[in-house]
DNA sequence: CAATCTGATGCAATTTCATTTCGCTTTCAT
DNA sequence: ATGAAAGCGAAATGAAATTGCATCAGATTG
């Protein structure tokens, strides 16, 4: 789907708050808000735009922690790692999973209570599953930047 | 701010998909569209929500790359620190940085459209920072998991 | 124990917003 | 030129969010 300056002002502003009405959207872009409405839903039919979703603050939730764990694998047979992932997916706590290349197999941002709610997910993630060599942990002092928005401005694809 | 059950059942679904009509959520929840108006509105209020946005697509804008750095500093001073972040804060491919208590002290997770960008953006955040000691390169094979969703199941805190 | 205060409810009226329709303009390839 | 395709804005329609109001349950207090 080819985007023009319209389209990516638009996602500018939704990813920043999908909240603002298609009037305001309009006036905002220089369009009716009948244009806005039929940009925004082509590019919801087209998977520009995934999903529409409220952010919700972790801390009010009793979440205040968030560690990175890198893990190593054992062997990269394709259905170990597939178990692997479906079991990293499964986890709710588990925000984020990529598989990498480089010094570790695995990264995962979890979002914890505590660090035994941490512990225990270890054991479950990572010790039953019989194919984690090793992992490190790292501890987040500080969520710096906790984003959503992809980059819009400069040049098209 | 206390929620209760309507309330964590309300965060759940606005989590997954933030476009359903009040009246919909009140009939999932059971409580008229009013209640859940007002209850959506306290929980925006009180940051308990923090925003609700669209979520775009990286892959249609371009960037097919997620790169995950851990960068290690020369000095942990304050003020250098501060600098270092705001410098992250402000570089739209880095979707989220954290500083960490480990083996490394940040941990970046950024989009970018190609390896070329990725090169240019350790330039400007790392070479440029003088303070720097090394940093770590993990290139996403698989972007497993994604989320944004944080568990709203079990136990209140 | 009764009075009262608080916070939350559902219903219904109102207002705001999203969506569709329609006629018009532009572009582009015949 | 000419017809098809794509996109626009204005206006009509339909759906949703928001608010006023009467009510109710539970806690607090005299």
């Amino acid at each position: 789907m080819r985007l023009d300056q319209f389209d990516l002002a638009l996602l500018e502003a939704v990813q920043q708050d999908a909240t603002i009405s298609q009037q305001d959207l309009g006036a905002r872009v220089n369009l009716s808000s009948a244009a806005v409405n039929r940009r925004l839903k082509k590019m919801n039919m087209h998977g520009v735009i995934r999903k529409t979703v409220a952010l919700v603050d972790p801390a009010h939730l009793g979440y205040a922690l968030t560690v990175i764990t890198e893990v190593e694998v054992e062997s990269e047979r394709l259905d170990l790692l597939d178990a692997m992932k479906r079991s990293f997916l499964a986890c709710p706590q588990v925000q984020q999973c990529y598989y990498v290349a480089g010094a570790c197999d695995f990264v995962l941002v979890m979002l914890v209570r505590n660090m035994e709610e941490y512990t225990q997910l270890t054991r479950e993630l990572f010790f039953e599953s019989n194919n984690v060599k090793g992992f490190k942990t790292l501890v987040s002092m500080s969520n710096v930047k906790v984003g959503t928005a992809v980059p819009v401005g400069s040049e098209g694809h």
